[in-house]
Formats: structure tokens, sequence, C-alpha cells
DNA sequence: CATGAATGAGATTTCATTCAT
DNA sequence: GATGAATGAAATCTCATTCAT
């Protein structure tokens, strides 16, 4: 085993996704990780130490993410159907990830993972929102009550294609379809 | 004490969404709902069905509240609005129920609700959304799919609005215009 | 319902034999005998009188059997071997009761039983042997090792007969063979 | 401590013995042990995988204990009543053991014992008993059907020995004869 | 670093029993 | 007598965490 972190990391969020944060003890994340009990100690103090922590290391996958398909080129709009194509499409191939995501921000979790942290990854986001309200080409309103538009549908849009069987064509149309009646929304 | 159990249930929703489903014990519910604890247990079978009972009971009220105050004249558009506003406030009038129904929905539990009790409850809902669809008023799309993006909308602006700290009219001001722009989305 | 005594202690035997003492709560005895939880306690004021008067009564039943059907014309043999028959029968076709009894015996319970209970029901069946003994029919050993002898046999025949699967034919032949194997031990 | 599994074991058994399997809570088990609460559902997940293991336990000391003892030589009737004998002998001085597994027998428990178990201990005894049935030494009769026998007077015999207060040579002399008659029964 | 036996506080649940109606 | 809601002590079992090896 190469890396023992991320064993626990990895199996830690396949369980956290399928029962739940306390539905799933630590003894049985260290069995699904390969790992002994006491090991998963080593690396993380406590299961909250571990719950955040799979938090941030998402949250890190999930910028990353989008930052390496942002086409550079192109318009504005573009640009911002490029990030929310990108989140969607990494939501709906992590779906795990996106579920560990909803359940911790809504829990009193958030309230332990430093304020900067969160602030830091959604700044990326909204500087380009930002951008595109300076330069007139949406409405003028508050950036986060935009970005928190956006992050709604995204959410919603998300939960719909999960939980009905569409094909990956009648996804991608949808998809298409939503930005669109956003972006006729905010401009 | 005339209802235990709705001493219980109201007990409940306090605690959970101050401390969550796990970080809430049984004896602790029983303790604020001025009963014993076995009685809890007279009541609800087990903890999660006492979960579960809550969430159906809180849909429930959610339900009465926006057909009591559904203005039943009017365009359809009006009507549509009063139940989008009457959502709000009341999902802002009841935080704990909606905190509770957030950590509900992205938890395992939803899974132990019997289907036709959910569909029961959006029905009510969709069916305004059916009728305008049918009447043109607005886009010829699926009604669940529109049912969710408004859905969405309400969960994030609450949220929003949750988090800030805006006055009582800035409140009313951001509600109207979110549901100006929706409709202008699907219109 | 006629008489609400006899239902508990029917629908307790049924499931104690079923059960166990411990596996079966006073709650579903009541259910069971279709009476009230509270109502139970009417009529023995805790379980493990409850549990007593079960035994006694099944007791005084199993003596009355054995009297009822005793072939008082006869030889002595024949009369020992009439109980023996009395005894096999009436537990291959009172198995509940049979179950009870075992469970009862070999648990801390009779010690609660009035000890002139028990050598009450004892006395009738050692009465014949100690004639036989005085008759010189049977060895001149103590009673009550003949009547434990006895006893043994009796209850590990039916086990014996109760796990296997025979016809009713083969049970007749095989309980005559043991009482003549006894017979000739005893003689 | 060399062994806690060991310890729980004994405590368990003069617990169970003493109060019964459900007079015996696992706390005061844990503490007769000298371990902690939690270390008892170490080595035992459940109450009653524990009780079963207790069982198998006792079973299999019992069976070492008679093989031990074995006398090897002598008449097909020596090894026999050396059997006889040892078992008497282990239950006398193992009260603790014979009245837990009297307990057990007549518990809905021996529905958890895997049944391969049982025939295991069983066979050893058997098989000289189907030697015996074999070289005409006694009665051609079902071999299980024999041991039924041979084991319901020992059952029998230990009671009553337990239950009255003789001397060990009284003891010594009840036993001798019970075989004595007992093989001239089977003889 | 890694292990996994050991811990013990605490959670859920059960159930004999009481008592107001 | 009869009821069944209410009780609360106690039981079983869980699990995050520690620590000697």
């Amino acid at each position: 085993m190469l890396d023992k972190r991320k064993e626990i990391l990895s199996a830690a969020l396949r369980l956290f996704a399928e029962s739940g944060f306390h539905g799933t003890p630590t003894s049985k994340i260290a069995r699904e990780a390969g790992v002994a009990n006491g090991t998963l100690f080593h690396y993380f103090a406590t299961k909250d130490e571990l719950i955040v922590a799979l938090y941030i290391d998402i949250k890190e996958r999930l910028a990353c993410h989008i930052e390496e398909h942002a086409a550079d080129d192109g318009s504005l709009k573009g640009r911002l159907k490029e990030q929310f194509l990108n989140a969607l499409y990494w939501a709906l191939d992590h779906s795990d990830e996106f579920r560990f995501i909803q359940q911790f921000v809504s829990s009193p979790y958030p309230a332990l993972v430093p304020h900067e942290q969160i602030e830091m990854h959604t700044r990326k986001h909204t500087q380009l929102l930002q951008k595109a309200i300076e330069d007139g080409k949406i409405k003028s309103l508050p950036v986060d009550y935009i970005f928190m538009l956006i992050n709604s549908v995204i959410m919603g849009l998300h939960g719909y294609l999960d939980s009905n069987d569409f094909s990956k064509s009648t996804q991608h149309e949808l998809i298409n379809e939503t930005f669109e009646l956003l972006w006729d929304m905010l401009r």
C-alpha cells in the first residue's frame, strides 16, 4: 500500500456516502482501508478531524478539476458555461463526493472549518462572476447572491439527474438548457 | 400536559436542529419533552421512527400552511408568487424545521419514507405548475424539472437570507426580486 | 372470554415453551391472551408468581391425568406400566407443558415453590413404588432412588421420541420396550 | 492476566450457574472477570454468542476428560463403566458446568449450535457403544437409543446425588450399583 | 510507524410494574 | 375488575480513542 492516508480518506468517503457520518464507525473505515484500527488515529487525531480533512480534500480536488478544465479562451459567457458544465459533470462522476458535501454542509461540522478555507475556494468562482458584473454582462446584483443562485441550481439539477435515469445525451441536453435558462435570467 | 407525542416531536425538532440527529440522545429528547425515557418509545418504536415521523409531521404542516395562505383569486403568476412567498416566509419563521429537513434529505433516512407519502405532498405544489404549463404561461418543460428549479432557488435563497443579517424590508425585497427573476426565466 | 386467568396461563405456557421465560415479555403474554397489559397483574402480582402458578397448574393437571387413567385393577406391574405409559403419552401430547417443566426445574425458580407442594405430587407416584418394594416385587432400594431412575428414563425417552419422527406405532413399541427394560432392571 | 477470554468464560460459568443466563448481566460477568465492560464484547459479539461458546467449551473439556481417563485395556464392560464413572465424577466435581449444561439444553439456545458440533462430541461416546452392540455384548438396539438411556440415568443420578448429602463412599457405592443395574438392563 | 486488544462512557432499547381513569 | 399510558431502572451493545508492544 502506497499511501495509507489516502486509503483511509477514500474508504471514509465511500462509507460516509453510503451510511452517513454517524452510521460509519472508524473501525469500519480502517478495515475497509486495509489498515489497523489505531492507524487511523495516527493520521487523524479524531473522527471529526478526519471528516473535516475529507471535506477540504474534496473541495480542493473539485477546485483543481474546474481550474484544469477551464477553457481560458472565449467569451465570458463561454467561460462561465464551461465552469457550470464542469461542476455538473464532476458531480455526476463523483456522486460519493457530492453526497458527502451535501451531508457536510447540512451538519454542524462546517463550524469546524477555518473560515478562510471556505473563502479561498469560493473566491476562485466568484472572481469570474465579479468581472461579468463589472463588464455589464450580467445584472448588477451582489456577487454572493448570484453565486448562491447558480449553486442552488447546480445542486438541484444534479439531484434531478441523479434520481432520474436519463441517457447521457438527454443529460447533456438538460445541462445545456439549464445553463441557458440561468444565463437568460442573469443577463 | 396535553399531548406527549407532540411534546416529544417538538423537543426532538429543537434538539435535532441544534445538534443533529446523532448528536442528540433520545434521553435528552425525553428530558426536554418532560416525559420519562421509556415514554418516548411508547410513541415511537425506535429513534429512526421518530425521525421519520418528525419529517412527515413537518411536511404536513408546511403543506397546510401553503394551502391555507393560498390566495385563490388572481392570476396564475400571482398564485405562484403567493406560494413562493409563503414557502420562504414559512422557512424563515421555522428555521428549526428547515434545518431539520435539509439534514434529513441529505442523510440515508429518506429511504425509510414510504414513496407515496412524498408524492402526496409534492402533488399539491405541482398541480398549479402543471396548469401554468398547459395554459402556456410558462415554458413547456417537465413539471418536476421546473419544480426542482424553483425548489432549489427557495432552498438557496433561504440559506442566503439566513446567513446574512438583512432587515425585514431588504429580505422582502430580495424575495420579491428573486421571484421575478425566476418568473422571467420560466416564462 | 370466560376466564381471563386461564387465558393468561395458557398464553404464557405457549410463549414460554417457544421462547423461554426471559424471552417472553409479560406484554406479549397479555396481548396473546387478549387482555390488557395491566390485567395480567391483577391475577399474578409478579411475573415470577405467574411462572410458579403455571408450574403448579401443570403439575396438578398431570397428576389428575395419571390418576384418572390409572387402571386400578390388575397386577402391580400392570399398574406401574399404566402410570409409565400415561406419563409418556401425556408428555407427548403436551410438549409445551413438558418443555416448560424442564425449563422450570433447571432454573432458579424451584426455590420459590413451597416444598410441600412438590412432595404432594410425588407422593402419589411413590406410594405405588413403596408398595412394590414392600411386596418384594422390585429390588429393595430407596424409593426416591427408584423414582429418580424411572423419571430420568421418562424424560430421556420423551426427548428421544420428540426429536425423532417415528410413527405412532413405532413410538408405542419403543415405549413398551423401554418399560420392559426398566422393569427387568428393577425386578 | 494471561487470558482474558478464559477469564470471561470462567466468570460467566460461575454466575450463570448461580443466577441463570438472564439473571446475570454482562456487566457483572465483566466485573467478575476483571475486564472492562467492552472487552467482553471484543471476544464475544453478543451475550448469546458467549453462552454458546461456553457450552462448546464445556463440552470439549468434558470430552477431553473422559478421553484422558479412559482405561484403554480391559473388557468392554470395564471400559464403558470407566466412561460412566468418569462422566459422573466429572459432573460431581463440576457442578457449575453441569448446571449450566442442564440450563442450556432446556432453553432455546441449542438451536444456535451448529449441528456438526453436537455430533462430534457424541460420536466419541457412541463409538464404544456401537462396538459393544456389534460384539453382541449388549442388546441390539439403536445406538442413540441406548446412548439416551445411559445419559438420562447419568443426569438423574447426578441430580439425586447432588440434592442428597451422601458420604463419598455412599456416593461411590450408588454409582457402582447404578452402573450394574444399567449393564444388566442392556446386556 | 503500525498494530489491535483494551477501555469505559454513553446510546438505544426493553420491560416489569404502577396507577389514574 | 379492567385498562393501557406512563414509568425508569437496568440491560445489551457500540465505538471513539488509547497505549503497550
